[in-house]
DNA sequence: TATGAATGAGGTTTCATTCAT
DNA sequence: TATGAATGAAACCTCATTCAT
């Protein structure tokens, strides 16, 4: 899958030469996800991605440059994915939510991608105009495709009335989380771990649902 | 001549043991947290300690030991605090719930040791002990106890049957997305930001009663 | 002064990997002769050898490497070189005796390795493996190589019956004395400094004739 | 010998006043021995000798005035004592000989100040006074004993003629080695170390007598 | 394009020395 | 006299960046 079917042997210099950069941008994110921007050495990249350290420099101009480019580019095609099926499905809110959630999982949580969030969390005291990017082009639009979801529910009937915008920041928390948890404790847990659709079942049915009974007194309020 | 009041007058060597530590420590974790581990000067952390670079190796023996210091100590109380407020509560399930959340939120959340989830999760490769005793020590006594409130809830039939273990996990996203945000995006809100209270309310509502519409035919499901 | 040709303008990043190592080691085994271990700077050594402080590290991992590397491969090839006297010489006990200790001057004390026992005695405690090896490849050789001649002498009926392994050590002091002397009192020399070959000549007549006139009646003993 | 005896408990503060100076240099000449000047931090020197480090500066204005006094006192008393022995011998050269060995060994070759020469050798290039004085004040002297025994031997009648001031350099070089064995290479002897009286006899044997068989045709040269 | 030897600024760490108590 | 907390210069070492090939 990263880099497609070795079938077709074209020479390898030729092959190389257009790949290089994607190539090195892999490496990268492997390494950055994996320790951080300052403890990944230009080297380790480079070598990872089977160049010398010098022909890193001419993809990229400096290592913040490469660190930007990593970041950058990484999460918005998942992003416009998910804005996509907003507009297009005909079921109900809640499989609506469900299809955005799984979309955003299969494209970003489940893949290297997921470690992004890490990088901007760890760096954006150090990167600011990164985090602002970030803040702008992909928070901000993850959190307008959610909060169009509930709008159009209350809209449809199907959603009670809600502080819209609120909501939808809390309800991005836990996938956030699930993205975290794979690339900082994953490998610490005792038990087997959490399987992933049973989370999100429970995701789901949470912010559904919620926790009440629903005869229950209480629930009545 | 001299004998006037010498409350100004801040001798050069001040001799402090005892405070010291914890001086250090509260530089260093705002430092830490700004900036990031590796992009933290020792120089930088003495001299907002108001002490010279050598007299950090005094109460820490490397620059690594001081990390696992900062972060070591900061959460445990508030976890202790948060521990104890389920046991004695008479409270609704609810109210149970606004009362850990808003404790967290107060002890934690509010202050600077919000820093420190940061921290964590950026480390996590380089520090894989502080990781894992911040897995054990923290978010598993967390996770704990949201989960014995729910299941307490469960019992007193407050609660309808829901899956414990993966839904208090995603209880926990919103929280840690609230400290992550004060640290990393803080800042570039266009809007004013938002206000806490609202979004702790938001997400209170949403766990307890979820999106749905109570008399909605889908809400019967 | 400097005006000598300077016609081929040295280039500023001269790059010779193979010949590197070598000027490293002898700009290294000067500055660590002349002040020791820890009063030589890197930067020092790598002035001297004309490369910029972090080329060192291209080369040998640390100081302490360096350090080994200097006093590792010193002093081999000249204890080599006077084993191989041993057998071959068909002159007298005397006469090869003469040789041998010509041969260690010339190849040794005469040059900068000469100092390398200075370092050693200084660092031994240190860098215990060093003085082991030393004591092991060198030492233990040279007192065999004098060892074996003093017990083909006795065979001859040239040397008296002696006891030789004692014998054979108090042998190396003068030669050992005269390397440690010109790397720490040459130039307090108040007279004119000693000549070496009446130096060598008295410690041969020393060891040959002894002391004691030949006719004297303690001579018989 | 080294603090006397303790028998009569004097108060503790006022008996150290009197013998802290000399307890340090204890200290100090112990660790200098070992580690050598660089390598030995002065905390050490005051924690072995009970003190702290500000102490030392009570007494000595700086670590190498420490180091300077540790050299300069230690070998003085062996150097007189050993002249003493000269003009007051009753006894032919070859026993004159011995007794001089035998009261530097057991003065000094013995004892830790058989360590000094090795600091001497070690730090003649970072203390040239050190050295000097070394040099003028004992090195000479010694060598002016030995000279002057071997002058008064020839005009006796017991000694042959010889080149007296080389020959009497040559005979130091086995004392000196015997000194450095034990701080540098103790240790590693894998054979049981040499007794030392065996190496002193064969030593004086040696330059008694010398190697030659007495009636080999050689001996006659 | 690609290499990798070379550079040197910058950071952590050590430790002799000072000084208030 | 004695202490030991505090200082800060200096040294080792790393690594992003350059550049000749």
């Amino acid at each position: 899958m990263n880099s497609g079917s070795r079938t077709k042997q074209r020479p390898r210099r030729a092959r190389r030469k257009e790949s290089r950069p994607s190539e090195l941008l892999q490496a990268a994110l492997e390494l950055f996800v994996e320790r951080g921007f300052a403890a990944t050495r230009l080297e380790d990249i480079a070598s990872r991605a089977g160049v010398s350290k010098g022909t890193l420099y001419l993809y990229f101009k400096s290592k913040d440059d490469l660190f930007k480019a990593v970041v950058r580019g990484g999460l918005l095609p998942a992003i416009v994915k998910a804005e996509g099926l907003v507009g297009q499905s005909a079921g109900s809110t809640g499989e609506l939510l469900r299809a955005v959630v799984t979309t955003l999982w299969s494209n970003v949580g489940g893949t290297l991608l997921s470690g992004i969030p890490k990088l901007i969390i760890a760096e954006s005291g150090n990167f600011p105009e990164i985090a602002q990017f970030y803040y702008r082009e992909v928070i901000q639009r993850v959190v307008a495709v959610i909060a169009g979801i509930l709008k159009q529910g209350i809209q449809r009937g199907e959603l009670r009335r809600l502080d819209v915008d609120p909501t939808a920041r809390a309800m991005v928390g836990p996938i956030l989380l699930m993205m975290l948890w794979r690339h900082s404790f994953q490998g610490f847990e005792s038990a087997p771990p959490l399987a992933i659709e049973r989370y999100f079942d429970s995701y789901l049915a949470l912010v559904l649902d919620g926790l009440r009974k629903p005869n229950s007194p209480e629930a009545a309020r």
